[in-house]
DNA sequence: CGTCACGTTGCTCATAGCGCAACGATAAGC
DNA sequence: GCTTATCGTTGCGCTATGAGCAACGTGACG
């Protein structure tokens, strides 16, 4: 295939390559007709019409009204659907979680938030010698979490107090006070990622940071964890840098994109 | 663009139809290879190799590892997303939709018609840790379900006898006589409301109220669905309650009901 | 009533993309 | 461990294919 004149990658199919441009493009601008399109991709707007023509036979775009725009169509929710079903956040997020955990050398764990609880749903253990119990399976309380905090930013605000119930102090840093937790909050939603120090147990440490979906939403948490000794504040910065890389790379896999 | 050989549609880019038909398929069959996705176009497989390698690079596919098979990619969730955003039954009905997965705890659904099926657009999921299926983007049949149910009472009574076709039977629960199905939609009409009880699953219940745009045509469906178990009778009842506000709301949102 | 811009459609030519065959790698079988 | 089969991948040459052109129908606007 010759590839003089553009920039069409080697081995790729001309006109695939343009109706799959044109799909990004109607992502992009949610509504466009055939000569801006033609524009866009730089070709005739017949050839355009052509495109957009395939991809409306097969349900992927849809024209507003007769003679109007292209937008796309629910063919593609057909599509992601197939997707999403053989998708799920444990599988996506494992082979990552132990690249972080060799990377950090502490345990990774994914948790979710489940019935006022947190729930552990993947557990990646450290290189290091000295290992926590496996929390797979185990409901952890949230405010006591650095995952539970990450998890219940993704709760709108009101549902916050049901979610809650007492907050039981598990050790003298636990935070205890509605207010102080709602402060916590606001600083974890402001800076992408929570930290607790001795919270839930003397000497336990850890960090966490959320795994979006496709929409934005909080559905997990991926955390590092590990003895607060070997996690003093100066290392939490960089394994909060690789903690947050990881947990986005995994949002990412889960169609989480911003354009 | 001759037509003399296949049944490729006048006005269509072959090699477009061609690669979308692969998307077709890897969304049947989960996963495939160069060889087996080439006999299914009737095409020679370096043919596929370079449609799969277009589709690769907009990310709507991806490679099992190197040198395996290709599956869809996480690309088409990204442009589900960007269809979603821009239907606003969608838009207004998610946080709508969440807040009531969060007060019922139950999962929440938003389907259409579309296709003779209802075509689930949105889904929230409850706060029970087992997560059920992902119906977004899945056709799914009209008499079998609470949404497909409402949805069908929004169609005049003429046009219901072509949108049904044959009421194939999933449990022993499904409605399969038309005259049944008549005297079921009358009801939910009656009462705002349609319940399913293992009629398409046993061990599935959901309920579903309608959606209605400005005009009070029925446009889109809200349900409610869970494990049997969790939702007996007396518990449909008070979630019944919770749902038809919420979908009162979406609607009311949309322009129902000029006040 | 004219003009303009839009989406749509025959027509023709060259080029894009197809089939062919060969390659390297991997896995299975005797 | 060597053969064999099968997979995904890649140069090559020919031709079907799809791009560009120009014209058409339609609707909007002044």
């Amino acid at each position: 295939m010759s590839n003089v004149t553009a920039g069409v990658p080697t081995g790729s199919v001309q006109s695939v390559d343009r109706a799959l441009t044109i799909l990004e493009q109607l992502a992009r601008h949610g509504e466009a007709g055939v000569t801006e399109l033609a524009a866009g991709l730089g070709v005739h707007k017949s050839t355009a019409f052509r495109l957009v023509a395939t991809l409306e036979q097969h349900g992927l775009v849809e024209q507003t009204e007769d003679r109007g725009k292209y937008r796309l169509g629910v063919g593609l929710l057909r599509l992601a659907g197939a997707t999403t079903a053989r998708l799920d956040v444990v599988q996506e997020a494992r082979p990552v979680s132990r690249k972080l955990a060799a990377d950090t050398g502490e345990t990774v764990n994914v948790a979710v938030l489940a019935d006022r609880a947190a729930l552990y749903l993947d557990q990646v253990a450290g290189s290091s010698a000295l290992q926590p119990h496996n929390w797979v399976g185990q409901h952890i309380p949230l405010h006591a979490t650095a995952n539970g905090k990450v998890l219940l930013c993704g709760l709108e605000p009101d549902r916050l107090d049901d979610t809650l119930g007492s907050l039981a102090a598990y050790t003298d840093m636990t935070i205890t006070k509605k207010e102080a937790l709602r402060a916590e909050l606001d600083r974890v939603r402001a800076q992408g990622y929570a930290v607790a120090v001795d919270e839930l147990e003397v000497g336990l440490t850890a960090a966490a940071a959320p795994i979006l979906n496709a929409h934005g939403d909080v559905i997990a948490s991926m955390s590092v964890s590990g003895p607060t000794f070997r996690l003093p504040a100066a290392r939490i910065q960089t394994v909060v840098g690789q903690l947050v890389e990881a947990a986005t790379e995994v949002s990412h896999r889960l169609g989480w994109g911003h354009r």
